[in-house]
DNA sequence: TTGTACGCGTTATCAG
DNA sequence: CTGATAACGCGTACAA
């Protein structure tokens, strides 16, 4: 089962190799008869490129390079099937790694993916993620970068997102349209844009609607957002602070879950004395009882458009097209369901 | 920013090629003196190896490849990060292909796989695989390969699988220890190695107990085994089939999660007049009330431990050791709560 | 219409 | 200790 080569080929046919590549590429100054008898035997053969050579001489892998902070969540696993499918739909093959909120290891990766020589890299940043240098440094090596869902806006490359500002905005502003005044927000990390646009936006809400902000309702979720996160804040708000709230609005579906599960369990009726809204559209928020108010969050969709940038800046960049930098912003909407 | 290449260190150094080659990777034959000065110029220059050249010479590239069915179950999300982590760990690379549970696409990706000279596979069978050409394809190709998960019995490789059977007959038999007689089965679909074990497991838990089987009992989940199989099923068992049981075996949490929303929903109460035990251990099912009862399936570990049985094979393999296939059963356990 | 010859960047063999 | 030289398998400008 030893693969064939152009080499085996041309001397059956007794042929030069360069008139089976050329034969095998269909290029316009073979006869079609050559052309017919060389690709009769490739078949015959089970003639297969062989792709380090091809990477070799054409510089290129046909492969792209995928960082994500993590994949156990609903959320990214979307975002990698687009990616995943879209990238294979047009003959490009995807290596997948994990920076696990990992600054210095993320840092790693992308010089890995630099090694490995990937056509484009797509990220998501982590968590800890606040100095540039290493996405500079692909840029640098030219190869076409995308950022996505978790991004740095002082990275001068193209990004897919989506307004994280306005859809907690509009979140809230559903919450306080229902009549809900004092509204209490389960935050991310203090570090991430995606965090502080979703801050800002339920600040912002507050304000444009009279309800003065109160900083005691704002409360971190440091253990990565997730189910925890949701029921230790909710446990310390109410039986520590003792602070009374009509509504929490949490960063996340699993923050929310968790906030749902305390007050269950406490016999605390959702969303009569207290409502909640969660991000992301999880599908567990449609299922739990009462069903959760959300913001859908689109991963697939996300994985797809970054990859179809991804991929047109590879091939400009191949054929030296100029092209400029796009930022796509991804729409979100409300979904509204019995917690609120 | 023009990548280095050995050339242009031996130019400047006054030294051939492959003097510098060698002095980099520390060959016994090269002085001292001279490593000393190409590893320096070296790392001002910042060098890295081509790995287009290395792959094509070496006729490796130090990545490998992996298929599963879907990502977005939670189960597989934790065997990637498993095996995505270790590879890295041993300087592996991982290309993520994800078959739908599509057989003529796995078929697909196999070939991909093999075409992009991968140094190994990790795959888990789509629902639909009944035969296995493709595997032996990449078998004959020497190509190492090792199944994980959903496997078929039949392919000569290593496996790693938790044991289906016995976890699902201890499942079965911690309910008819509890008093529970007539236990229905939610089942996977029909054509799973998984799907079919932990049937068997069932029905043999049910004999060995002097519970007769009665096949109505016995409903199959062709939606993916999905939370809408879940609810479906009981919905039709109640309301159509109108058969009565004080307990369900489901193929997995999500479906168990199915159960439990219909049974919430119409007041029916877990688990007094029905008990519910799921598979898999998905962390949701902590959290849903009642928490269900299910069998902790170890993802993690199993992504591990395929990644570690497939580097030794392809290490054995490069230094021509030969080797056994081995199959790996992992632990499984049951994981007791409040619906069962 | 076909073939020659070279290069891609590295590694391996062998001679000095 | 060091360095030619030959692969690895393919692509392409150029010559024939």
């Amino acid at each position: 089962m030893k693969p064939v080569t152009l080499k085996e080929i041309a001397e059956k046919l007794n042929l030069s190799i360069t008139a089976v590549s050329k034969a095998l590429k269909d290029y316009p100054d073979i006869s079609k008869e050559t052309k017919a008898r060389v690709k009769a035997l490739a078949k015959e053969l089970n003639y297969v490129p062989n792709s380090f050579a091809v990477n070799l001489r054409t510089k290129s892998s046909k492969t792209i390079g995928v960082i994500i902070p993590a994949t156990v969540h609903h959320f990214f696993s979307n975002v990698i099937k687009g990616i995943i499918t879209i990238a294979e739909e047009h003959g490009f093959l995807v290596i997948l790694l994990q920076s696990n909120e990992n600054f210095e290891l993320e840092k790693k990766q992308i010089d890995l993916l630099l090694n490995k020589g990937v056509d484009g890299i797509l990220i998501s940043l982590s968590n800890k993620t606040n100095r540039y240098e290493h996405l500079n440094k692909v840029i640098d090596y030219k190869v076409p970068l995308v950022l996505f869902d978790k991004i740095a806006k002082q990275v001068n490359c193209s990004k897919v997102i989506i307004d994280d500002r306005k859809a907690s905005y509009n979140a809230v502003t559903c919450l306080i349209k229902k009549g809900y005044k004092r509204i209490a927000h389960f935050r991310g990390d203090l570090n991430p844009q995606n965090s502080i646009d979703r801050f800002l936006g339920y600040k912002q809400a507050l304000l444009d609607n009279n309800i003065p902000f109160d900083k005691n309702l704002v409360y971190v979720c440091n253990n990565n957002a997730d189910y925890e996160d949701g029921y230790a804040n909710t446990k310390k708000m109410i039986e520590v602070d003792k602070i009374e709230v009509d509504a929490v609005f949490t960063i996340t579906d699993v923050v929310a879950i968790g906030v749902l599960k305390y007050l269950n369990d406490h016999k605390i009726k959702v969303p009569e004395e207290i409502a909640i809204f969660g991000f992301s559209n999880w599908f567990m928020s449609s299922i739990v009882s009462p069903s959760l108010s959300t913001v859908n969050q689109p991963g697939y969709e996300m994985g797809k458009t970054a990859v179809e940038i991804l991929l047109k800046e590879i091939k400009n960049k191949k054929k030296n097209i100029p092209f400029d930098y796009t930022t796509i912003v991804l729409e979100t909407e409300l979904v509204i369901r019995e917690s609120s």
